[in-house]
DNA sequence: GAGGTATAATGACTCTTGGTCAGTGAGTGA
DNA sequence: TCACTCACTGACCAAGAGTCATTATACCTC
Protein backbone atom coordinates (compact mmCIF):
# COMPACT_ATOMS: atom_id res chain seq x y z
CA UNK A 1 0.00 0.00 0.00
CA UNK A 2 2.96 2.15 0.36
CA UNK A 3 4.28 1.70 -2.63
CA UNK A 4 0.74 3.26 -4.33
CA UNK A 5 0.84 5.87 -1.92
CA UNK A 6 4.01 7.31 -2.82
CA UNK A 7 3.09 6.27 -7.00
CA UNK A 8 -0.06 8.62 -6.90
CA UNK A 9 1.26 11.28 -4.80
CA UNK A 10 4.42 11.05 -7.63
CA UNK A 11 2.00 11.34 -9.98
CA UNK A 12 0.24 13.78 -8.80
CA UNK A 13 3.23 15.83 -8.28
CA UNK A 14 4.52 15.42 -12.01
CA UNK A 15 0.94 16.45 -13.32
CA UNK A 16 1.84 19.62 -11.52
CA UNK A 17 5.28 20.29 -12.52
CA UNK A 18 3.69 19.68 -15.83
CA UNK A 19 0.86 22.45 -15.14
CA UNK A 20 3.65 24.67 -13.63
CA UNK A 21 5.94 24.10 -16.70
CA UNK A 22 2.29 25.06 -18.51
CA UNK A 23 1.53 28.24 -17.48
CA UNK A 24 5.31 29.81 -17.02
CA UNK A 25 5.76 28.98 -21.31
CA UNK A 26 1.47 30.57 -21.83
CA UNK A 27 1.79 33.49 -19.60
CA UNK A 28 5.37 34.75 -20.64
CA UNK A 29 5.24 33.98 -23.99
CA UNK A 30 1.53 33.97 -24.74
CA UNK A 31 -1.22 31.12 -25.00
CA UNK A 32 -0.37 30.78 -29.04
CA UNK A 33 3.38 30.81 -29.65
CA UNK A 34 4.36 27.82 -27.22
CA UNK A 35 4.16 24.31 -28.53
CA UNK A 36 3.48 21.33 -26.48
CA UNK A 37 7.28 20.27 -26.87
CA UNK A 38 7.85 23.79 -25.39
CA UNK A 39 6.08 22.90 -22.26
CA UNK A 40 7.44 19.53 -22.28
CA UNK A 41 10.79 20.56 -22.32
CA UNK A 42 10.38 23.44 -19.38
CA UNK A 43 8.99 20.40 -17.71
CA UNK A 44 11.52 18.23 -18.41
CA UNK A 45 9.81 15.51 -19.47
CA UNK A 46 8.76 14.50 -23.40
CA UNK A 47 5.99 15.27 -24.97
CA UNK A 48 4.56 11.31 -24.88
CA UNK A 49 4.54 12.59 -20.90
CA UNK A 50 2.39 15.53 -21.20
CA UNK A 51 -0.20 13.27 -22.97
CA UNK A 52 -0.19 10.47 -20.07
CA UNK A 53 -1.67 13.42 -17.70
CA UNK A 54 -3.60 15.88 -19.95
CA UNK A 55 -5.66 14.84 -22.83
CA UNK A 56 -4.64 18.00 -25.21
CA UNK A 57 -3.26 21.17 -25.14
CA UNK A 58 -6.38 22.93 -24.88
CA UNK A 59 -7.35 21.01 -21.58
CA UNK A 60 -3.90 22.08 -20.23
CA UNK A 61 -5.09 25.72 -20.35
CA UNK A 62 -8.46 24.99 -19.18
CA UNK A 63 -6.87 23.66 -16.29
CA UNK A 64 -4.97 26.98 -15.67
CA UNK A 65 -8.12 28.86 -16.20
CA UNK A 66 -9.35 26.75 -13.18
CA UNK A 67 -6.50 27.97 -10.97
CA UNK A 68 -7.04 31.78 -12.16
CA UNK A 69 -11.45 31.08 -10.97
CA UNK A 70 -10.37 29.89 -7.86
CA UNK A 71 -8.01 32.70 -7.06
CA UNK A 72 -10.38 35.14 -8.26
CA UNK A 73 -13.11 33.31 -6.07
CA UNK A 74 -10.95 33.81 -3.28
CA UNK A 75 -10.99 37.06 -3.30
CA UNK A 76 -14.65 37.87 -4.27
CA UNK A 77 -15.34 35.11 -0.95
CA UNK A 78 -12.86 37.05 1.17
CA UNK A 79 -15.12 40.43 0.45
CA UNK A 80 -17.99 38.48 1.29
CA UNK A 81 -16.72 36.89 4.38
CA UNK A 82 -17.56 39.97 6.89
CA UNK A 83 -21.14 38.51 7.07
CA UNK A 84 -22.70 41.22 8.86
CA UNK A 85 -22.57 45.24 9.48
CA UNK A 86 -21.86 46.76 5.50
CA UNK A 87 -24.50 47.41 3.61
CA UNK A 88 -25.18 45.49 0.52
CA UNK A 89 -24.03 48.29 -1.90
CA UNK A 90 -20.85 48.59 -0.16
CA UNK A 91 -20.24 44.69 -0.81
CA UNK A 92 -21.31 44.78 -4.05
CA UNK A 93 -18.77 47.49 -4.94
CA UNK A 94 -15.96 45.05 -2.33
CA UNK A 95 -16.89 42.41 -5.22
CA UNK A 96 -16.70 44.85 -8.51
CA UNK A 97 -13.07 45.88 -6.92
CA UNK A 98 -11.90 42.66 -6.43
CA UNK A 99 -12.64 41.99 -9.76
CA UNK A 100 -10.80 44.92 -11.01
CA UNK A 101 -8.18 44.49 -8.57
CA UNK A 102 -7.80 40.54 -9.53
CA UNK A 103 -7.82 41.48 -13.72
CA UNK A 104 -5.37 44.03 -12.75
CA UNK A 105 -2.73 42.32 -10.37
CA UNK A 106 -3.58 39.21 -12.86
CA UNK A 107 -3.52 39.86 -16.26
CA UNK A 108 -2.86 36.69 -17.65
CA UNK A 109 -5.59 34.68 -16.03
CA UNK A 110 -7.77 37.43 -16.83
CA UNK A 111 -6.81 36.43 -20.60
CA UNK A 112 -7.21 33.35 -19.91
CA UNK A 113 -10.61 33.87 -18.70
CA UNK A 114 -11.92 35.84 -21.39
CA UNK A 115 -11.19 33.57 -23.81
CA UNK A 116 -12.91 30.89 -22.80
CA UNK A 117 -16.24 32.48 -23.88
CA UNK A 118 -14.92 32.77 -27.48
CA UNK A 119 -15.64 29.22 -28.31
CA UNK A 120 -12.60 27.14 -28.95
CA UNK A 121 -12.65 25.52 -25.97
CA UNK A 122 -15.70 24.52 -26.21
CA UNK A 123 -15.11 22.61 -29.07
CA UNK A 124 -12.05 20.84 -27.86
CA UNK A 125 -11.85 19.89 -24.19
CA UNK A 126 -14.25 17.49 -22.19
CA UNK A 127 -17.40 18.41 -21.45
CA UNK A 128 -16.95 17.34 -18.03
CA UNK A 129 -14.18 19.96 -17.76
CA UNK A 130 -15.82 22.66 -19.83
CA UNK A 131 -18.83 22.14 -17.26
CA UNK A 132 -16.84 22.50 -14.16
CA UNK A 133 -15.03 25.83 -15.95
CA UNK A 134 -18.47 27.45 -16.28
CA UNK A 135 -19.62 26.08 -12.81
CA UNK A 136 -17.18 27.88 -11.28
CA UNK A 137 -17.77 31.21 -13.00
CA UNK A 138 -21.32 30.84 -12.03
CA UNK A 139 -20.17 30.78 -8.51
CA UNK A 140 -18.65 34.02 -9.01
CA UNK A 141 -22.22 35.36 -10.02
CA UNK A 142 -23.82 33.69 -7.18
CA UNK A 143 -22.10 36.18 -5.03
CA UNK A 144 -23.46 38.87 -6.52
CA UNK A 145 -26.66 37.76 -6.75
CA UNK A 146 -26.25 37.00 -3.21
CA UNK A 147 -25.50 40.67 -2.48
CA UNK A 148 -27.87 42.13 -4.85
CA UNK A 149 -30.66 39.93 -2.90
CA UNK A 150 -29.62 41.13 0.47
CA UNK A 151 -30.23 44.61 -0.84
CA UNK A 152 -33.36 43.99 -2.30
CA UNK A 153 -34.54 42.55 1.39
CA UNK A 154 -32.96 45.63 3.04
CA UNK A 155 -34.87 47.46 0.77
CA UNK A 156 -31.53 49.24 -0.76
CA UNK A 157 -32.44 47.95 -4.16
CA UNK A 158 -35.55 47.99 -6.42
CA UNK A 159 -35.24 45.38 -8.53
CA UNK A 160 -37.41 41.99 -9.28
CA UNK A 161 -35.45 39.24 -10.05
CA UNK A 162 -31.93 39.23 -7.90
CA UNK A 163 -30.20 36.54 -10.45
CA UNK A 164 -31.70 38.78 -13.58
CA UNK A 165 -29.52 41.97 -11.84
CA UNK A 166 -27.02 40.19 -10.86
CA UNK A 167 -26.56 38.85 -14.17
CA UNK A 168 -26.73 42.90 -15.67
CA UNK A 169 -24.37 43.87 -13.38
CA UNK A 170 -21.45 41.11 -14.07
CA UNK A 171 -22.20 41.30 -17.97
CA UNK A 172 -21.68 45.13 -17.30
CA UNK A 173 -18.26 44.75 -15.59
CA UNK A 174 -17.31 42.13 -18.01
CA UNK A 175 -18.07 43.86 -21.00
CA UNK A 176 -16.35 47.32 -19.79
CA UNK A 177 -13.22 45.21 -18.93
CA UNK A 178 -13.45 43.45 -22.62
CA UNK A 179 -14.44 46.97 -24.26
CA UNK A 180 -10.94 48.08 -22.10
CA UNK A 181 -8.58 45.83 -22.67
CA UNK A 182 -7.60 47.16 -26.18
CA UNK A 183 -5.21 50.33 -25.53
CA UNK A 184 -6.57 51.77 -29.00
CA UNK A 185 -10.25 51.86 -27.48
CA UNK A 186 -9.01 53.85 -24.23
CA UNK A 187 -7.53 56.77 -26.26
CA UNK A 188 -10.59 56.56 -28.03
CA UNK A 189 -12.95 56.85 -24.64
CA UNK A 190 -9.95 59.20 -23.19
CA UNK A 191 -10.62 57.04 -20.03
CA UNK A 192 -8.20 54.34 -18.41
CA UNK A 193 -9.59 51.05 -17.47
CA UNK A 194 -10.00 51.60 -13.85
CA UNK A 195 -12.06 55.41 -14.42
CA UNK A 196 -14.22 53.13 -17.03
CA UNK A 197 -14.78 50.82 -14.64
CA UNK A 198 -16.05 52.50 -11.70
CA UNK A 199 -18.47 54.82 -13.69
CA UNK A 200 -19.98 52.16 -15.11
CA UNK A 201 -20.38 50.32 -11.73
CA UNK A 202 -21.68 53.29 -10.48
CA UNK A 203 -24.03 53.33 -13.23
CA UNK A 204 -25.31 50.04 -12.97
CA UNK A 205 -25.03 51.26 -9.05
CA UNK A 206 -27.58 53.83 -9.23
CA UNK A 207 -30.05 51.74 -12.02
CA UNK A 208 -30.63 49.72 -8.92
CA UNK A 209 -31.04 51.96 -6.05
CA UNK A 210 -33.71 53.77 -8.42
CA UNK A 211 -36.96 53.63 -7.58
CA UNK A 212 -38.12 53.56 -11.26
CA UNK B 1 -6.89 51.74 -70.05
CA UNK B 2 -10.32 49.55 -70.98
CA UNK B 3 -8.21 46.28 -70.27
CA UNK B 4 -6.47 47.80 -67.13
CA UNK B 5 -10.01 48.48 -66.04
CA UNK B 6 -11.54 45.40 -66.63
CA UNK B 7 -8.46 43.70 -64.94
CA UNK B 8 -9.42 45.57 -61.88
CA UNK B 9 -12.87 44.75 -62.08
CA UNK B 10 -12.30 41.02 -62.71
CA UNK B 11 -9.81 40.86 -59.92
CA UNK B 12 -12.53 42.54 -57.43
CA UNK B 13 -14.76 40.04 -58.39
CA UNK B 14 -12.61 36.86 -58.18
CA UNK B 15 -11.69 38.47 -54.74
CA UNK B 16 -15.53 39.08 -53.56
CA UNK B 17 -15.55 35.36 -55.20
CA UNK B 18 -13.43 34.08 -52.68
CA UNK B 19 -14.98 36.50 -49.30
CA UNK B 20 -18.30 34.30 -50.63
CA UNK B 21 -16.66 30.84 -50.31
CA UNK B 22 -15.33 31.79 -47.48
CA UNK B 23 -17.88 32.91 -45.71
CA UNK B 24 -20.20 29.87 -46.64
CA UNK B 25 -17.54 27.59 -45.46
CA UNK B 26 -17.13 29.26 -42.40
CA UNK B 27 -20.82 30.23 -41.48
CA UNK B 28 -21.51 26.35 -42.57
CA UNK B 29 -19.04 24.70 -40.56
CA UNK B 30 -17.40 26.92 -37.81
CA UNK B 31 -14.98 29.54 -37.86
CA UNK B 32 -12.19 26.56 -37.27
CA UNK B 33 -12.89 23.44 -39.02
CA UNK B 34 -12.74 24.65 -42.68
CA UNK B 35 -9.36 24.82 -43.85
CA UNK B 36 -7.84 27.06 -46.59
CA UNK B 37 -8.25 24.00 -49.47
CA UNK B 38 -11.75 23.89 -48.38
CA UNK B 39 -12.34 27.40 -49.03
CA UNK B 40 -10.16 27.19 -52.19
CA UNK B 41 -12.13 24.13 -53.77
CA UNK B 42 -15.12 26.27 -52.61
CA UNK B 43 -14.56 29.27 -54.65
CA UNK B 44 -13.15 26.78 -57.36
CA UNK B 45 -9.14 28.31 -56.86
CA UNK B 46 -6.65 26.94 -56.35
CA UNK B 47 -5.19 27.25 -52.79
CA UNK B 48 -2.52 29.39 -54.24
CA UNK B 49 -4.50 31.94 -55.72
CA UNK B 50 -6.58 32.26 -52.19
CA UNK B 51 -2.87 34.13 -51.14
CA UNK B 52 -3.07 36.10 -54.38
CA UNK B 53 -5.67 37.81 -52.56
CA UNK B 54 -5.52 37.45 -49.33
CA UNK B 55 -2.65 37.12 -46.80
CA UNK B 56 -3.23 35.02 -44.68
CA UNK B 57 -6.59 32.77 -43.89
CA UNK B 58 -7.20 35.16 -40.41
CA UNK B 59 -7.14 37.93 -42.72
CA UNK B 60 -10.11 36.33 -44.54
CA UNK B 61 -12.20 36.04 -41.41
CA UNK B 62 -11.41 39.98 -40.66
CA UNK B 63 -12.63 40.57 -43.86
CA UNK B 64 -15.79 38.90 -42.95
CA UNK B 65 -16.08 40.35 -39.71
CA UNK B 66 -16.13 43.94 -41.51
CA UNK B 67 -18.71 42.88 -43.71
CA UNK B 68 -20.38 42.10 -40.51
CA UNK B 69 -19.67 45.91 -38.73
CA UNK B 70 -21.32 47.60 -42.09
CA UNK B 71 -24.05 45.42 -42.09
CA UNK B 72 -24.53 46.77 -37.98
CA UNK B 73 -23.76 50.17 -38.44
CA UNK B 74 -26.29 50.46 -41.21
CA UNK B 75 -28.64 49.16 -39.48
CA UNK B 76 -27.75 51.10 -36.61
CA UNK B 77 -27.49 54.40 -38.71
CA UNK B 78 -30.62 53.51 -39.72
CA UNK B 79 -32.22 53.87 -36.06
CA UNK B 80 -30.84 57.34 -35.68
CA UNK B 81 -31.77 58.24 -38.96
CA UNK B 82 -35.10 60.42 -38.34
CA UNK B 83 -33.20 62.79 -36.77
CA UNK B 84 -36.05 65.08 -35.21
CA UNK B 85 -38.77 64.39 -33.06
CA UNK B 86 -37.67 61.81 -30.71
CA UNK B 87 -36.17 61.45 -27.42
CA UNK B 88 -32.64 60.78 -26.32
CA UNK B 89 -33.64 57.15 -24.99
CA UNK B 90 -36.00 56.34 -27.81
CA UNK B 91 -33.20 56.70 -30.41
CA UNK B 92 -30.86 55.16 -27.40
CA UNK B 93 -33.16 51.87 -27.15
CA UNK B 94 -33.86 51.72 -30.37
CA UNK B 95 -29.83 51.33 -30.90
CA UNK B 96 -29.72 48.63 -28.62
CA UNK B 97 -32.44 47.01 -30.46
CA UNK B 98 -31.07 47.40 -33.93
CA UNK B 99 -27.94 45.94 -31.84
CA UNK B 100 -30.24 42.77 -30.76
CA UNK B 101 -31.63 42.15 -33.66
CA UNK B 102 -28.43 41.92 -35.27
CA UNK B 103 -27.05 39.60 -33.25
CA UNK B 104 -29.98 36.85 -33.47
CA UNK B 105 -30.66 37.53 -37.08
CA UNK B 106 -26.78 37.29 -38.01
CA UNK B 107 -25.21 34.88 -35.39
CA UNK B 108 -22.50 34.33 -37.25
CA UNK B 109 -21.26 37.80 -37.19
CA UNK B 110 -22.07 38.39 -34.37
CA UNK B 111 -19.78 35.45 -33.15
CA UNK B 112 -17.16 36.45 -35.60
CA UNK B 113 -17.24 40.08 -33.79
CA UNK B 114 -16.99 38.68 -30.28
CA UNK B 115 -14.05 36.54 -31.29
CA UNK B 116 -12.07 39.76 -32.66
CA UNK B 117 -11.88 40.68 -28.69
CA UNK B 118 -10.67 37.09 -27.75
CA UNK B 119 -8.85 35.69 -30.42
CA UNK B 120 -5.99 35.83 -32.03
CA UNK B 121 -6.65 38.56 -34.47
CA UNK B 122 -4.54 41.08 -33.00
CA UNK B 123 -1.69 38.41 -33.44
CA UNK B 124 -1.82 37.59 -37.38
CA UNK B 125 -3.38 40.14 -39.50
CA UNK B 126 -1.68 43.13 -40.14
CA UNK B 127 -1.65 46.38 -38.26
CA UNK B 128 -3.88 48.42 -40.96
CA UNK B 129 -6.48 45.60 -40.88
CA UNK B 130 -6.62 45.28 -37.61
CA UNK B 131 -6.81 49.27 -37.25
CA UNK B 132 -9.66 49.36 -40.10
CA UNK B 133 -11.92 46.88 -37.44
CA UNK B 134 -11.38 48.65 -34.63
CA UNK B 135 -12.27 52.09 -36.40
CA UNK B 136 -15.40 50.84 -37.59
CA UNK B 137 -16.21 49.31 -33.84
CA UNK B 138 -16.06 52.52 -32.41
CA UNK B 139 -18.54 53.99 -35.39
CA UNK B 140 -21.08 52.39 -33.73
CA UNK B 141 -19.98 53.71 -30.24
CA UNK B 142 -20.15 57.06 -31.64
CA UNK B 143 -23.40 56.96 -32.49
CA UNK B 144 -24.21 55.93 -29.34
CA UNK B 145 -21.99 58.38 -27.32
CA UNK B 146 -24.30 61.06 -29.78
CA UNK B 147 -27.37 59.97 -28.51
CA UNK B 148 -26.02 60.40 -25.02
CA UNK B 149 -24.78 63.84 -25.70
CA UNK B 150 -27.84 64.80 -26.97
CA UNK B 151 -30.16 63.44 -23.45
CA UNK B 152 -27.75 65.27 -21.96
CA UNK B 153 -28.28 68.50 -23.52
CA UNK B 154 -31.82 67.95 -23.53
CA UNK B 155 -31.66 67.30 -19.70
CA UNK B 156 -33.13 63.74 -20.33
CA UNK B 157 -29.62 61.86 -18.97
CA UNK B 158 -27.61 63.56 -16.08
CA UNK B 159 -24.26 62.21 -16.72
CA UNK B 160 -20.98 63.87 -16.82
CA UNK B 161 -19.06 62.32 -19.73
CA UNK B 162 -20.77 61.12 -22.57
CA UNK B 163 -18.17 59.31 -24.30
CA UNK B 164 -17.70 57.67 -21.00
CA UNK B 165 -21.30 56.85 -19.95
CA UNK B 166 -21.47 55.20 -23.88
CA UNK B 167 -18.79 53.25 -23.34
CA UNK B 168 -20.51 51.88 -20.16
CA UNK B 169 -23.48 51.31 -21.91
CA UNK B 170 -22.19 49.74 -25.17
CA UNK B 171 -19.85 47.72 -22.67
CA UNK B 172 -23.01 46.40 -20.45
CA UNK B 173 -24.83 45.16 -23.54
CA UNK B 174 -21.67 43.48 -24.96
CA UNK B 175 -21.39 41.63 -21.49
CA UNK B 176 -24.68 40.87 -21.72
CA UNK B 177 -24.53 39.37 -25.08
CA UNK B 178 -21.66 37.39 -24.14
CA UNK B 179 -23.01 36.30 -21.34
CA UNK B 180 -25.98 34.78 -22.34
CA UNK B 181 -24.33 33.44 -25.71
CA UNK B 182 -23.90 29.97 -23.30
CA UNK B 183 -26.62 28.10 -22.88
CA UNK B 184 -25.66 26.58 -19.90
CA UNK B 185 -26.17 30.02 -18.75
CA UNK B 186 -29.23 31.07 -19.87
CA UNK B 187 -30.70 28.11 -18.17
CA UNK B 188 -28.45 28.89 -14.82
CA UNK B 189 -30.07 32.06 -14.72
CA UNK B 190 -33.17 31.56 -16.21
CA UNK B 191 -33.92 33.71 -18.66
CA UNK B 192 -33.46 33.93 -22.08
CA UNK B 193 -31.03 36.37 -24.08
CA UNK B 194 -34.04 39.12 -25.52
CA UNK B 195 -35.00 39.64 -21.36
CA UNK B 196 -31.58 39.75 -19.76
CA UNK B 197 -30.54 42.14 -22.43
CA UNK B 198 -34.03 44.18 -21.74
CA UNK B 199 -33.26 43.78 -18.07
CA UNK B 200 -29.59 45.33 -18.49
CA UNK B 201 -30.90 48.17 -20.95
CA UNK B 202 -33.53 49.11 -18.75
CA UNK B 203 -31.26 49.32 -15.44
CA UNK B 204 -28.47 51.59 -17.81
CA UNK B 205 -30.72 53.74 -18.72
CA UNK B 206 -32.20 53.48 -14.64
CA UNK B 207 -29.05 55.01 -14.15
CA UNK B 208 -28.42 57.47 -17.12
CA UNK B 209 -31.69 59.23 -16.13
CA UNK B 210 -30.79 59.36 -12.23
CA UNK B 211 -30.01 62.56 -11.25
CA UNK B 212 -26.91 61.61 -9.28
C1' DG C 1 -1.11 35.99 -86.86
C1' DA C 2 3.49 35.34 -84.89
C1' DG C 3 6.32 36.60 -81.25
C1' DG C 4 6.95 38.75 -76.93
C1' DT C 5 5.48 40.24 -72.46
C1' DA C 6 2.76 40.84 -68.37
C1' DT C 7 -0.37 38.91 -65.43
C1' DA C 8 -3.11 35.20 -63.25
C1' DA C 9 -3.36 30.73 -61.63
C1' DT C 10 -1.66 26.33 -60.26
C1' DG C 11 -0.49 22.47 -57.17
C1' DA C 12 3.39 19.97 -55.54
C1' DC C 13 6.23 21.02 -51.91
C1' DT C 14 7.95 22.53 -47.24
C1' DC C 15 7.53 23.24 -42.53
C1' DT C 16 5.33 23.34 -38.27
C1' DT C 17 2.84 21.16 -34.78
C1' DG C 18 -0.68 18.42 -32.24
C1' DG C 19 -1.16 13.96 -31.19
C1' DT C 20 0.18 8.53 -31.19
C1' DC C 21 2.24 4.24 -30.07
C1' DA C 22 5.59 0.48 -30.11
C1' DG C 23 9.42 0.01 -27.44
C1' DT C 24 12.56 0.80 -23.22
C1' DG C 25 14.09 0.39 -18.71
C1' DA C 26 13.75 1.30 -13.82
C1' DG C 27 11.54 -0.41 -9.97
C1' DT C 28 8.87 -4.14 -7.51
C1' DG C 29 7.62 -8.56 -5.60
C1' DA C 30 8.13 -13.58 -5.41
C1' DT D 1 17.03 -14.18 -10.60
C1' DC D 2 13.03 -13.71 -13.24
C1' DA D 3 8.59 -12.01 -14.51
C1' DC D 4 5.81 -8.14 -14.45
C1' DT D 5 4.14 -3.41 -14.14
C1' DC D 6 4.09 1.10 -15.49
C1' DA D 7 5.92 5.62 -16.19
C1' DC D 8 8.28 7.35 -19.76
C1' DT D 9 10.32 8.09 -24.39
C1' DG D 10 10.93 10.03 -28.99
C1' DA D 11 10.48 8.61 -33.70
C1' DC D 12 6.65 8.84 -36.32
C1' DC D 13 2.17 10.33 -38.48
C1' DA D 14 -1.38 13.38 -40.32
C1' DA D 15 -3.17 17.76 -41.08
C1' DG D 16 -2.95 22.07 -42.55
C1' DA D 17 -0.96 26.88 -43.37
C1' DG D 18 1.75 29.08 -46.45
C1' DT D 19 5.40 29.20 -50.71
C1' DC D 20 7.16 29.29 -55.24
C1' DA D 21 8.81 27.47 -59.63
C1' DT D 22 6.18 26.50 -63.40
C1' DT D 23 2.37 26.85 -66.61
C1' DA D 24 -1.57 29.05 -68.88
C1' DT D 25 -3.88 32.97 -70.53
C1' DA D 26 -4.69 37.33 -72.32
C1' DC D 27 -2.95 41.21 -74.43
C1' DC D 28 -0.10 44.18 -77.37
C1' DT D 29 2.94 45.23 -81.26
C1' DC D 30 4.62 44.70 -85.64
Amino acid sequence: MTTAERRAREKAQRRQEILDAARQEFFERGFHTPTVDDVAARAEVSKGTIYLYFESKEEILAHLLLEGLDLLLEEMQAVCKPEASQSAQCTLEGLAGAYLGFCQSHPNYFRLIMAFDRGRFEESISRRLYQKVLDKSLQGLNLVAQTIEQGKISGEFHIDDPWQAAGSVWAALNGVLVLMAHPLRQRMLRNDLATMFQATLDLVVKGLKDGQ
